[in-house]
DNA sequence: GCGTAACAATGACTTAGGTCAACGTATCTC
DNA sequence: GAGATACGTTGACCTAAGTCATTGTTACGC
């Protein structure tokens, strides 16, 4: 089993404010901004690495567009072992939930810009159809992601796991053919939440793909795919 | 890592037809139903343990909404390996997708009546506002459940992942509180594909509850929790 | 009520991946 | 450009859970 690392000694994320706005909290910030951002109340917002956009349990106002960076989803057990749900690209949209309060954490990786949306809970009517369609239509895709990566986390063994972690990296990322660059926003340590594995076996396991002449990495953040086809081979 | 049984020599999943119409496939029986069954086209099936209610890749042309037994549903990697990512009590709806093909296969535990909905793709502009508005809900609730599953996989150990599986189906069953009975409609084989494990750890789990006085098995599917403060604590 | 098949429990042993520790490397600040 | 800090790699060792095998239990069909 996991021991995670105390949270007194070596905090994982800390709670940086925005770049933004350094001392200030989200919703106050947003508050106490000019009155026309109200409606259609959309706010663009800054984020330095590490700061926390909204955490675990916290009143759910607002959802978010990412314009720029990557952003992680994650959640914590009492002790602090940590699972990343989700690593969202630019254009993904994320924060919005059932009840009222935020069922996970999301936080910038590096530099994050987002555009903050005023977040009216589904239960109001005014919600327009073709907004509910679109959130449900996000909703289910999100859904379908989270199904396979339960398959992932349920039956595959981490040179699996990493595979299909830079096989997805690629598709979504818009090249999926040989020869592909990836540059990895995010630290081992988050590969090994998102993947439900320890970074030191990560790390392993992209020895082993570069032994295997599968990747080659230019540096520990930018992997090149050598073999795109093994790759997705030992994805399975 | 898991070596599936090779599914020539004992196949996990037999594809008994529905006791209903023994010879028919699911599709056909529909279309070659009465008429006035389109619309609102509900129809009303029967499957026998084990039966397959529609399968991974199928095209998805009913949603159905489960009346009495458990219903679960599957992905397989190509070598077997087979993890469960929910299991649906009376009440529950399953079945919807966001593309044209079902995602996942769905198969009865045990006896199980369902009653079947001619599913329009969402694209079609036909739905009603209030069921896309149910239909995002029941999609939000199913998308923070498979997330807390994911962190069940990707960060407990065996004994917490049984503990959090019995006070699911505690929570579920409506009773959580001391001296809740359980029976569990599914067999150790899909505890384990559900939990990520294998029969024989989720077996000794439940031995391991039993030793520390925290269950009583009456038959390996009947469990009385006897401290259910100590479940929860464990299931961490 | 007997035979069969599915399901469950348990022991002996193996192994994938976690743990602990040491050492490298890159980047940033002053 | 020296020192500090975060990040990454690698080796030695350990352990939780998987594998294999055997035996027990339950329930159903004839």
């Amino acid at each position: 089993m996991l021991t995670p690392t105390p949270v007194a000694e070596l905090p994982r994320i800390k709670h940086q404010p925005p770049i933004a706005a350094p001392s200030e909290k989200l919703a106050q910030r947003i508050a106490t901004s000019e009155p026309e951002a109200f409606l259609p109340a959309s706010v663009p917002l800054n984020f330095g690495r590490n700061a926390e956009i909204y955490a675990e349990d916290e009143t759910a106002g607002y959802v978010y567009k990412l314009v720029s960076g990557v952003v992680r989803i994650s959640k914590l057990l009492p002790d602090g072992r940590r699972l990343i749900s989700a690593f969202h690209l630019p254009g993904d949209m994320f924060g919005f939930e059932v009840g009222d309060l935020h069922h996970a954490s999301a936080e910038a990786v590096g530099s994050v810009k987002v555009i903050a949306f005023k977040w009216h809970s589904l239960s109001s009517a005014t919600a327009s159809n073709a907004l509910v369609h679109e959130l449900l239509n996000r909703t289910m895709i999100g859904l379908r992601q989270t199904q396979d990566h339960l398959l992932l986390l349920g039956r595959k063994n981490a040179l699996e796991r990493l595979a299909a972690f830079l096989l997805e990296l690629a598709e979504r990322s818009g090249q999926d053919s040989q020869d592909t660059v990836l540059d990895l926003a995010m630290p081992r340590h988050d590969i090994a939440d998102y993947l439900g594995l320890t970074l030191e076996t990560v790390s392993r396991m992209f020895a082993e793909l570069k032994a295997a002449g599968t990747i080659l990495l230019e540096s520990a953040r930018r992997v090149h795919v050598v073999d795109m086809e093994k790759l997705k081979a030992i994805a399975a």
